[in-house]
DNA sequence: TTCCGGCAGTTGAACGTTCAAATTATGCGG
DNA sequence: CCGCATAATTTGAACGTTCAACTGCCGGAA
């Protein structure tokens, strides 16, 4: 193994001392021009890279960003959250920032591990996903003065904290006006039972939508837990009202699969427009299991979502005490991807 | 914001000194037990965490290990390497180690950033996926020492280095013995271009398990890209030669699922016993697609695959030097799962 | 008694960096 | 050509930990 080349190893062939190397790195206005030449041709030549361990001693910041991988809950809908990890580390490798993981079977534990992160490794930020009603973890993170940023709104106190955050009301409203502009007139919505944040925002959208058009949302929608075998028996439900919807917005993919399935709409990826007479359904995610089976769906702006994350912790982090423009709440609108489904 | 504790903090309050307490720490050992009591106590009373950054400098280690987070490729296969990552970042934790992410768009790339890891973070390890013919990234690691495992076989020199990865070749066989089973003889298979090194060994599993049953491969295969049009094309060029195949085993669930509509045999969801008489299919990998559609399909191991993989780099960084038993070559079996469509 | 070895614990230095203060260099007006 | 303000650079200390060397102490063999 060479020797490690250390700040003063560049101090040394540059000729000056080790302080100037490092006012070139942070704060290069403070050193005359050809001196900063003289010092930046020496760690190139030399390949020197900062010691992160050594900076963090002294500045206590680790330029870390913690992130919770889940388990793959339902297995039909993840995927959504490792798109959205890798967008986070891919926009926080040009801000010098690294995206840590840690696991956490519930809010309580999850507060542990903040806890050991914080003083063991000095952790800059969190970003924080699934974000629910009476969530302790932001207020905790909030007492004590650690940044963070949630992918997901705060749904009890809306402006406590930066968030961000994809408009599902937006999404089933567009995709109701997709299936209005196509002549549907008895538009169902099948969601999950009120309460969840998410879940009533998308049901509102489809609302809103039908109420811009005049058309009385009563009677149109079923409410079960989420699944495949639940969107079935939804749909069913649906079908056999007095007045059978003729289109279905589905508050998620999987559910979705489930009505095209009663609907008897389910072949896989043929390209191609939407067949005629048949029940319209729409789901929601975007999922691998709607691109394959040719469902339309709502897609999240992950990647972009995960930007903003990241450019809302790195002016809380680079600037601190300054807000971010608009206060730091993002309110991004998904995209309706059609195929044949609708 | 409190005054940091630190090991100072400890040994005042347990009037020891500072490297007693480490002693504690690290080497209880040397620690009469009484005193080691006090100390713990101290420890715990003022909830003290050894700072890592410091740590690190005086011994190199970071306790952190690296992993890639890819692009969600096509999407349908993806959200694999997402449950390995969750395996590894949930059995790291226990092990006292943390893993970083990164993201790289090739092995060049890959490469250029190992580099800065380990010159400013110290990353303890990597752990490699997507393995292939020909990959300079391990022997780039190999030559400098840095330990790492890969999950995926090294397909050219197989004894280099430690690697965990999932027996294909027997995830195939055993389906296609499933399918003998039930009474087929004439069992095609889709698979990729001869070259890939997964691909190849999916192959010969089927191709040995017919040989087993004394029949002959020859012109029961097509092979194609992956995805779910190409999937559809190759049934149906398996379903229009001279003598037609009754059942097909698929390189992965992009094809299968073409498969399944070629045959038509594609409703989502519908739990049951297979409907005899259409031709069975099996896919590879158990997505979220192939259990959303009742695909039957072989499923990798993968929070078993993570745990081996951190347990090969926990052995190889607490005690240097050491190889781990079994020259850390590990191959686990994958398992059927049955479903509607076999 | 003397000396030695081992155990328990302490001391001082070091890891690589940045902060704060001190020193030296440079430019400018008188 | 001096004095002074400001720019440029250096010095010394500190961050929290562990390593290596050291000091006492006790028990047993010579």
């Amino acid at each position: 193994m060479a020797d490690r080349v250390t700040i003063t190893t560049v101090a040394r062939h540059a000729q000056v001392s080790v302080q100037t190397v490092s006012n070139v790195l942070n704060s290069p206005h403070l050193v005359r021009p050809e001196t900063r030449q003289r010092v930046q041709d020496a760690i190139d030549a030399l390949g020197y890279r900062a010691n992160q361990a050594a900076r963090q001693m002294r500045t206590g910041r680790s330029r870390l960003i913690a992130a919770r991988i889940e388990p793959a809950q339902d297995g039909i809908n993840g995927s959504i959250l490792d798109r959205f990890l890798h967008g986070l580390a891919e926009a926080a490798a040009p801000a010098r920032y690294r995206v840590l993981l840690y696991t956490a079977a519930d809010d309580a534990a999850e507060i542990a591990t903040y806890e050991d992160m914080l003083s063991a490794y000095d952790i800059d930020a969190f970003v924080l996903t699934s974000t629910h009603h009476a969530d302790t973890r932001t207020t905790w993170l909030a007492e004590r003065g650690v940044p963070f940023v949630t992918f997901g709104r705060p749904w009890d106190a809306p402006g406590s904290h930066p968030w961000v955050d994809v408009d599902g009301a937006a999404g089933t409203a567009e995709a109701t006006r997709h299936l209005l502009r196509a002549g549907h007139r008895r538009i169902g919505f099948i969601g999950w039972p009120p309460g969840s944040g998410v879940g009533d925002d998308r049901r509102s959208g489809w609302a809103a939508a039908l109420a811009e058009a005049g058309i009385d949302c009563h009677g149109l929608d079923a409410v079960t837990a989420d699944g495949v075998a639940e969107g079935v028996a939804a749909a069913r439900d649906l079908l056999t009202r007095a007045e059978p919807v003729t289109a279905i917005v589905c508050c998620s993919d999987s559910l979705a699969l489930g009505a095209l399935h009663a609907t008897g709409g389910a072949e896989p990826a043929v390209p191609g427009p939407p067949a005629p007479g048949r029940i319209a359904v729409i789901g929601f995610d975007d999922t691998p299991v709607a691109q394959a089976v040719g469902l339309t769906s709502i897609a999240q702006p992950l990647g972009e979502a995960a930007t903003h994350c990241l450019r809302l912790l790195a002016t809380q982090l680079d600037a601190p005490g300054s807000r971010p423009p608009g206060d730091g709440q993002i309110l991004l609108t998904p995209a309706l991807v059609p195929r044949r489904t609708a």
